[in-house]
RNA sequence: CGGGCAGUAGCGCAGUCUGGUAGCGCAUCAGUCUGGGGGACUGGGGGUCGUGGGUUCGAAUCCCGCCUGCCCGACCA
């Protein structure tokens, strides 16, 4: 993309209502617009890193046998009064009546339509395990929404849901699923610890959350040395083997992990002083096994083996993908911008052309950029020097590739890494083929 | 929902106390120079002062209602 045509408005001075860094950012950087309360517009970067993080969790989801669906946003009332949480959901859902006077709301989850679309359509044992998921805008109308994306009212969010025959296989799918959500974490380069959590409104009996450690978190978090430690790549669990989901629970059951609402002093005594760990955290994921809470309340059944009926087991799992745009700035930036980790980046790289007009960097720039269009941002605009290098650190793009006057006529350009700061001059070849654009 | 604060140009703000018909910086447009970390000069455009009512010869300014946004707290992906 040409930045000189993109809809990518930066801004110089930080609007009054953003109060943390990733808010601050989201701003200057032109990736969102705020539309009213806690509801915002995504610019092109923005949005790109939206579905970057979306296609992430896709994938990881695809990998351990999870299939996409796309529910609708508006429900009816009606399915949510046959499992009785209509009346119990309170305020925070947004309740809305049509021109007939039917109820109907925007959905804050969708426990209640997913085990509808089960239950209507799975009818023997045989066809379990399922894990269905989508990626869809939910609303839930916060008492208070702030820190622009990270607490807004609307948002995106992957929720997947498992059917299982038996308790067993449920709880082997929760820890599949576990499985996925940190590698899920690593790939988006932020660090995520599960913690026990409660259950809340979803319900159940088993439940984690994911904490992204960051100094703005909500919650303070406690936990053992050894999530820090673990080195999940070298140990290499499979999702689909069951043995290795029992070292996953291993693990959980015994490196000490928790918010301050379920945090246990005698077990976090128990671990020894110089590993204990502290901080804060964002929730950007949670998990829940809650059997046959909904099958049994909208009265889903399968046959079993022997002919008679029985309620599946379900668990819930959810990632809030655009809460994760706010949390990864949080965890990842400086003071000149955003520090985006490879993977969730708008752009691979921007390319600066510092004297537009000339024959030289113009030929350059526009030789490089022929390369990847879609993964370069070419920053071609007649703007002087200094704004295209404050510009480019703020978007937080991995590498910039510079190019001026002084290099191009040696056929030089300068590479600059974004996280370390670091600055190498190379050759043209040498520097495309370190970004893969050879 | 309780407590606090704020709405004046795209953004950041002054002007409100003490009423006299709106201003600064940045951005933007035109031009000249400049050219490796938000450059300089010249000239221009842009505002029903959140909104409705009231007081007054006259309201951004005083009074009342409403709307919107933000911060602290109890709740959540």
């Amino acid at each position: 993309m040409r930045l000189s045509q993109a809809f990518q408005p930066t801004l110089k001075e930080v609007p009054a209502e953003a109060q943390i860094a990733s808010h601050r950012l989201m701003l200057r950087a032109g990736l969102v617009r705020q539309s009213s309360s806690g509801i915002y517009t995504w610019l092109p970067a923005g949005l790109r890193v939206l579905r970057n993080i979306a296609n992430i969790v896709r994938q990881e989801q695809d990998r351990i046998g999870g299939q996409e669906i796309l529910m609708p946003t508006v429900q009816s009332a009606e399915l949510w009064r046959r499992s009785g949480r209509y009346d119990a959901y309170g305020p925070e859902m947004l309740r809305i009546e049509d021109r007939q006077g039917r109820e109907l709301l925007y959905g804050p989850t969708n426990e209640e339509m997913v085990t509808d679309l089960f239950g209507g359509t799975v009818k023997s044992y045989r066809e379990l395990p399922k894990m269905l998921y989508h990626i869809q805008w939910k609303f839930r109308d916060e008492i208070r929404p702030r820190f622009g994306v990270m607490r807004g009212r609307e948002f995106y969010m992957k929720d997947g849901y498992s059917f299982d025959l038996s308790y067993e296989d449920a709880v082997s799918s929760y820890y599949r699923i576990m499985l996925s959500y940190l590698k899920i974490f690593r790939r988006l380069g932020v660090q995520a610890v599960p913690m026990a959590a409660d259950t809340g409104p979803i319900g159940g009996e088993l439940s984690h959350e994911f904490l992204v450690l960051a100094p703005t978190g909500e919650s303070e978090v406690f936990y053992d040395a050894g999530w820090d430690e673990i080195d999940w790549d070298s140990i290499g669990l499979d999702p689909q083997k069951e043995e290795d989901l029992q070292k996953l629970r291993e693990i959980v059951k015994t490196t000490y992990s928790a918010t301050d609402e379920k945090h246990d002093l005698s077990a976090w005594e128990a671990v020894p002083e110089d590993r204990r760990r502290g901080g804060r955290g964002i929730e950007v994921g949670h998990i829940f096994y809650f059997g046959t809470k909904y099958t049994e309340s909208m009265g889903v059944e399968v046959s079993g083996a022997d002919g008679a009926p029985l309620h599946p087991h379900m668990g819930s799992y959810g990632i809030g993908v655009s809460r994760l745009v706010g949390a990864i700035i949080e965890a990842s930036h400086d003071e000149a911008g955003i520090i985006w980790p490879e993977e969730v980046a708008p752009y691979r790289a921007a390319l600066l052309n510092l004297r537009p007009g000339d024959e030289l960097c113009d030929q350059l720039c526009e030789s490089i950029y022929g390369r990847d269009p879609e993964g370069l941002l070419y920053d071609d605009r007649s703007d002087r020097a200094g704004v295209k290098f404050n510009d480019a650190d703020l978007m937080g793009h991995p590498w910039q590739i510079i190019v001026g006057p002084r290099g191009a006529k040696a056929g030089m350009v300068e590479l600059k890494h974004r996280a370390t700061g670091e600055r190498s001059e190379l050759a043209l070849d040498e520097a495309l083929a370190k970004l893969g654009l050879a």
